[in-house]
DNA sequence: CGTCAGTTGAA
DNA sequence: TTCAAC
DNA sequence: GACG
């Protein structure tokens, strides 16, 4: 039984129960888990600093106090505001002292409490390393609850008192925390000054005020005192006081809504109302069918239903609001002037012959970003797998050679190339070409894989001094900025490679090219150059790398610093930024508000071009190191290794070629197209969201902000919503909004909205509603009773949609009712800390705390290890103003053989003791792993409120990757990994991989891991994407 | 009509 | 596994 | 909710 069905099913039981035991049956479906589990009593823990900490820390450290004061959030947006210089940071310097490694594993951290040493200790001896990563974790979740049992228990559980409980002050400081914020709030929320209060009758009073409205909530806030560790006794319920409320702009807004409709039943997720809510709670969704009309009929939901969505719904006897796509109705059909691409059936040859002559005329003229001409000079024959079709993969490397000064030559002809690039399988290989053994190419002509030539996206270009022929290697000499300065005559550089025989596409022939005639081929032909510039990487000695048979593995080529140096603006005449070998941990400043001249929308619209994918390189054999981090442990063990698996491989290039069809519109020739004439196209249209550049024309006001506000405020109520369907749909409103929000002008009809990629029908006639009435209706439908309250249970960390509603279905209706766990609710350890510091927590900081709280972080780690690499991530480096929480990212540098395993543990101890970090949420799996996760609550200095701190570690390889991650934000990447995807690679934070094939029954499973492509510098990454380089400002698209 | 990012940690 | 979070 |  599908699981459709399984919820049809059940649905339609819960349909024919009476009302009472609709709760029940909820009820017991969930209990299962719900209770059981735990290991501890939950009532009777008290979530205090000293009891909530970990292992590392440090018992008798206590920072206590705090008075929850904080202001309430008032939120900004997310308008970079470069003004201050956005990082300045860096460069501090490194403090000399810290002991660099880490002794043995063997110093876990001591559960602190005596027995739980007792009792683990022994297990403790062992090395973690012996066990799996599954048993590792085992045990640990053992330690721990055992550790969490005995801390607790020692605190005497922390009732409400009757009185206390009653206290419908929360329910009217009610205000909605930004919660789903966190993510699906966009940027340009406005400075959000209401707050939405309930009257005692439960109705919902819009009170927008000013930014004081916020204080004034304070008064209805329980708050403070109570927080503080120790005294929170018994008595005090120990999460209560800050309970604070950040506003929630985007729904507070027209809050007045209240309209009851009548509700059919039938609900999504299963959320019931078990108790005739005082607002009443509604369980819509099949008003949401008929809201599907942009314009609700007035009378009200059933009534006059414009026939089409509203029969089908109705008949389904409301179980679900599925798609009411069944009934389309095309209203004004507009002209779609998205749809794209044809895809053609085009063979490589045709494809390659057709880039090469487009490419001479109209290529040179518009460059792009980054593209470096380092394949200049270069013949290249690229063979993709089949000569028959040239897939989305094929076309797009196909477009990178030709776009990197590379000479695509259309068909094997020995006398024409002088490198020939594939990951085809040998055999296949030949035979395609027509030989019979790899020998009877010609030795001068490298066999290489395509990774060759993403080697070249990241080196540096160096000057091509007088000595042509020195180049070798050891002396090349560090452009960085200079270039920037002169980006015109490029024919003064040169742009070094991977050595071909580290990507040898066929073991047979790693030689090949190796000989003077190798050098010949390079010196070879030198002309198709273009400009470029950006790319001020520095680069030090690659990893020049032994030789055949080995791999380099550990010589890391260092060369990318890349992302750290990146964009060093050009103080200019200043000196070429040599790195010393091991990386400039300096961390240029990531954001400085950078002049990313050139690119105007049109001209990136027009350079753009789609690459292909991969193909998983059947590489028999990884030359050159796979990766040798042992690191990443698969979450599912099921993983077969892929490449030993050729098959897989082309299985994932198949995968790849009919999963992509198309974002490539088509061969370049749609490149001329772009600027007929001063129509002004130049924004919009196709594309992935992360393909143009966001944030920087943001800050002149949008001519549709209005229309935005409206979608925004639609799409934050569909947010609480439990359906999945409202889920994709904020997705959805996502994309539509920041189409919007980046189209030039007013918009003035139906038909030119509907023409905005990732603007359809339905929204549309919202955006007309909007434009033409001011209002649109369906928000009032959305807005039901629960919302608010929802929205406020959301605004506890560690509580999601289905908590939120199950705590809802409890009969919960406030904070205080969850402090005093009605209905029998249980938290969990996050959820207590969540609800203790509500308020901090759900309160933006201010951008200098934040980085007064970095400073002090980055200070107590290069005590630890002055080589560490640490940044600060996530809004902060894309220049907010304010930040939810505190992102750092902390790597090393392994030039000298050292890592930085082992410092987060001893990071964290220190911080602790030092009343920085003042709880943790959650830990790492595995401290002594190189690539880590950790959450926790830090705070300036006893008086200040509680922060969200998040350290991430990873491997020194993977930086340009986490980078990129990190750096977010949130839609940019999933934008980003969409686009990765369609072109048959996959993006995560480790790295750009590709032939990863995953269970199409379970998409979480991979059946195969598939190749590392790119991960050392963000950069590398966006090029190979196609994706012009943004600086973090510039990614801004939620 | 299927897809929409990809991962870790708590329980 | 599921939920929550990044 | 949009798109292929
Ligand atoms: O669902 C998510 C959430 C976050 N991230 C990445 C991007 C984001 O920038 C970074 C840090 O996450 P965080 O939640 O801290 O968001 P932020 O961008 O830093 O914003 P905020 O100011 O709310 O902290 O992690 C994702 O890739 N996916
Ligand atoms: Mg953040």
């Amino acid at each position: 039984m599908s699981e459709l069905e399984f919820y049809f099913a059940e649905q339609q039981a819960i349909m024919n129960m009476p009302e009472e035991d609709i709760t029940d049956y909820l009820a017991r479906r969930r209990r299962s888990r719900a209770d059981g589990s735990y290991t501890f009593d939950p009532d009777s823990v008290i979530v205090d600093n000293d009891t909530s900490t970990l292992s590392y820390a440090n018992p008798s450290t206590s920072h206590r106090r705090t008075t929850s004061v904080s202001g309430v959030s008032k939120h900004h947006s997310e308008t970079p505001q470069h003004a201050e210089t956005p990082q300045e940071h860096s460069r501090t310097p490194q403090e000399p002292g810290g002991l660099p490694q880490e002794c043995s594993p063997v110093n876990q951290p001591s559960h602190a409490v005596a027995h739980v040493d007792a009792l683990v200790g022994g297990k403790r001896q062992t090395n973690k390393h012996d066990l799996s990563p599954r048993m590792r974790k085992k045990r640990r979740r053992e330690e721990e609850a055992i550790n969490a049992s005995a801390d607790f228990t020692s605190q005497a559980p922390p009732h409400l008192t009757a009185a206390e409980s009653n206290r419908s002050s929360w329910e009217g400081s009610l205000s909605v925390p930004s919660a789903r914020s966190i993510h699906s709030v966009s940027p340009c929320e406005q400075p959000a000054l209401s707050c939405a209060s309930e009257d005692s009758a439960g109705m919902l009073v819009d009170t927008r005020q000013p930014d004081v409205s916020a204080e004034s909530n304070a008064e209805y806030s329980i708050s403070t005192v109570a927080q503080t560790p120790y005294h929170e006794p018994a008595a005090g319920s120990s999460e209560n006081c800050n309970i604070a409320l950040p506003a929630d702009p985007s729904t507070s807004h027209h809050a007045q809504g209240k309209q009851s409709a009548p509700d059919l039943p039938e609900t999504p997720r299963g959320k019931e109302p078990a108790i005739p809510p005082p607002l009443a709670y509604h369980r819509r969704s099949t008003v949401a069918d008929c809201s599907n009309i942009t314009t609700p009929p007035r009378s009200g939901p059933g009534a006059s239903v414009p026939e089409t969505a509203r029969a089908k719904t109705l008949s389904t006897t409301g179980v679900r609001r599925n798609n009411g796509n069944a009934t389309k109705r095309v209203t004004t059909k507009a002209v779609k002037t998205k749809g794209k691409g044809k895809k053609e059936l085009i063979t490589p040859l045709e494809y390659a012959e057709r880039l090469q002559a487009g490419f001479s005329e109209q290529a040179v003229k518009k460059k792009k970003h980054s593209d470096k001409p380092f394949l200049k000079g270069k013949r290249i024959f690229y063979y993709g797998g089949d000569l028959n079709y040239a897939g989305p993969q094929t076309r797009n490397r196909m477009d990178i050679i030709t776009r990197h000064g590379g000479t695509l030559v259309p068909k094997y002809d020995p006398a024409e190339i002088s490198h020939i690039v594939t990951d085809a399988d040998e055999r296949v290989f030949l035979r395609a070409i027509g030989l019979k053994k790899l020998s009877d190419i010609p030795q001068h002509i490298p066999t290489v894989k395509w990774s060759w030539v993403v080697s070249g996206f990241d080196r540096a270009p160096v000057r091509r001094s007088a000595e042509a022929s020195g180049k070798g290697k050891a002396r090349e000499k560090a452009v960085g900025q200079d270039l920037m300065s002169n980006v015109e005559d490029d024919e003064e550089y040169e742009y070094p490679m991977g050595h071909e025989f580290e990507h040898a596409a066929f073991k047979d022939r790693i030689d090949a090219g190796r000989t003077p005639w190798g050098e010949v081929a390079k010196l070879r032909a030198e002309k198709g150059a273009k400009k470029d510039q950006s790319t001020s990487k520095v680069r030090s000695g690659t990893g020049q790398c032994a030789g055949p048979g080995l791999q380099d593995h550990s010589a890391e080529d260092i060369s990318n610093i890349s992302d750290f140096t990146q964009d060093i603006e050009p103080p200019r005449g200043a000196a070429t930024i040599t790195v010393p070998e091991g990386l400039p941990s300096p961390p240029s400043s990531p954001d400085q508000p950078r002049l990313h001249s050139a690119h105007t929308l049109v001209s990136e619209d027009a350079a753009r071009t789609t690459h292909t994918a991969p193909q998983a390189a059947p590489s028999r054999e990884p030359i050159r190191d796979g990766e040798s981090h042992a690191g990443h442990k698969a979450r599912s063990a099921s993983v077969m290794n892929s490449s030993t698996d050729p098959l897989a491989e082309f299985y994932a290039t198949a995968r790849a070629e009919r999963d992509a069809e198309m974002f490539k519109v088509d061969g370049p020739d749609n490149e001329s197209m772009p600027v007929p004439n001063g129509v002004r196209r130049a924004v919009v249209q196709k594309g992935f969201l992360c393909d143009d550049k966001g944030g920087a024309q943001r800050l002149a006001a949008c001519p549709n902000q209005d229309v935005i506000d409206k979608l925004q405020e639609l799409k934050s109520l569909h947010a609480v919503k439990p359906s999945k369907d409202d889920e994709w749909r904020v997705l959805g409103y996502n994309k539509a909004i920041a189409a919007l929000r980046k189209y030039p002008t007013r918009i003035k009809s139906y038909e030119e909205a509907v023409a905005i990629r990732g603007v359809g029908s339905k929204t549309a006639q919202k955006i007309m509603e909007i434009i033409e009435t001011g209002e649109l209706r369906r928000i009032e439908h959305e807005r039901t009773g629960d919302v608010e309250v929802i929205q406020s249970f959301l605004g506890i960390y560690g509580v999601g949609l289905d908590t939120a509603f199950k705590w809802y279905n409890n009969g919960c209706r406030t904070l205080d009712d969850i402090a005093a766990r009605k209905g029998g609710i249980k938290l969990s350890t996050e959820q207590k800390i969540g609800l203790k510091y509500y308020k901090d927590i759900n309160t933006r900081i201010p951008r200098a705390e934040v980085e007064e709280i970095y400073n002090k972080v980055k200070a107590t780690a290069l005590t630890i290890d002055p080589k560490l690499f640490i940044e600060i991530m996530g809004s902060f480096r894309r220049g907010k103003a304010d930040c939810g929480d505190i992102d750092v990212l902390i790597t090393r540098p392994t030039d000298d053989g050292k890592t930085h395993q082992g410092v987060l543990r001893r990071l964290l101890r220190e911080l602790h003791q030092q009343g920085i970090i003042t709880e943790d949420l959650c830990l790492p799996e595995d401290f002594d792993d190189l690539e880590l996760v950790y959450r926790g609550l830090c705070r300036k200095d006893a008086n200040s409120p509680r922060r969200r701190i998040d350290f991430l570690t990873v491997p020194w390889k993977s930086r340009g990757a986490a980078l990129l991650y990190y750096t977010g934000d949130d839609i940019f990447n999933r934008s980003l990994r969409l686009k990765a995807n369609k072109m048959g690679y996959s993006l995560n934070q480790r790295g750009l991989y590709a032939g990863v094939i995953r269970n199409p029954s379970d998409k979480r499973q991979k059946l195969d891991n598939g190749q590392l492509i790119a991960s050392e510098s963000e950069r590398e990454i966006l090029d190979i994407l196609g994706v012009p380089w943004q600086e973090p400002h510039e990614r801004v698209r939620g």
